[in-house]
DNA sequence: TCCGTATGTAAGGAATTGCTTACACACTAA
DNA sequence: TTAGTGTGTAAGCAATTCCTTACATACGGA
């Protein structure tokens, strides 16, 4: 997936552990790569690498503060990721009540019978 | 990605334009594979391959009828990744909530003076 | 039984991802 | 200026993704 749209850049973004992880840490307040990057098995290269992906998807931003970085959340990143769910969500649920309308429908006729 | 876990699956399975062009159609209701794969400029097979990302992700289910396939969303498969949205907005709205809590105090500290 | 239709699976190739190590850069302090 | 710290970038590699074409499978009908 070359992720060329907004909205795949966003949902790829989201689909590692290491990067939802770095969102709900950032969650908790602003803090600098080195110490985003301790926890994790994996080099901080690598989690340089992950917050160019967050960062490219519009989820978090990094301001420069001589030679550290503060990252922290862009607070509107997931609305669209959000609104674009909650659609399919409202329109499934939508469909699955035409369907029980229906099948009470059905119901009702054959007592009816 | 590997996407070994539920989440990141279904992440990773909603970062694909074409994916997601699926579950918005199959919102209207099931349809056969055929049908589906009709208005995509790709081959047959590679829509085929889109649906199995989508089904092992939870969030398409192909039910056999003879040789044909009905394609139908599986209602609760994006409650995992709204819930996961959702808590993130939460603590993020918290978040800047006590931050412009923080400001309102700082103003009222200034004007107090 | 043989053929056409609907679909999945296999194999393979180009592009992308996620990691590594090595290096570069910017800033601070001695 | 020199050394040390925090971080990004480059290069390279293995695994994965997304596509293709070719083939396999299953069913319905003449």
């Amino acid at each position: 997936m070359p992720a060329t749209d907004e909205l795949s850049r966003v949902f790829s973004a989201l689909a590692d552990p290491t990067r939802r992880d770095i969102l709900t840490r950032l969650s908790h307040g602003p803090i600098s790569v080195g110490e985003l990057a301790a926890p994790y098995p994996i080099s901080r290269p690598a989690v340089s690498q992950h917050l160019g992906v967050l960062e490219s998807a519009g989820l978090v931003e990094r301001t420069v503060d001589a030679q550290w970085r503060q990252c922290s959340i862009c607070e509107e990143g997931l609305d669209d990721a959000s609104a674009w769910i909650a659609e399919r969500k409202a329109e499934w649920n939508e469909r699955f009540d035409l369907l029980e309308e229906r099948i009470r429908e059905k119901r009702r006729q054959g007592e009816a019978r």
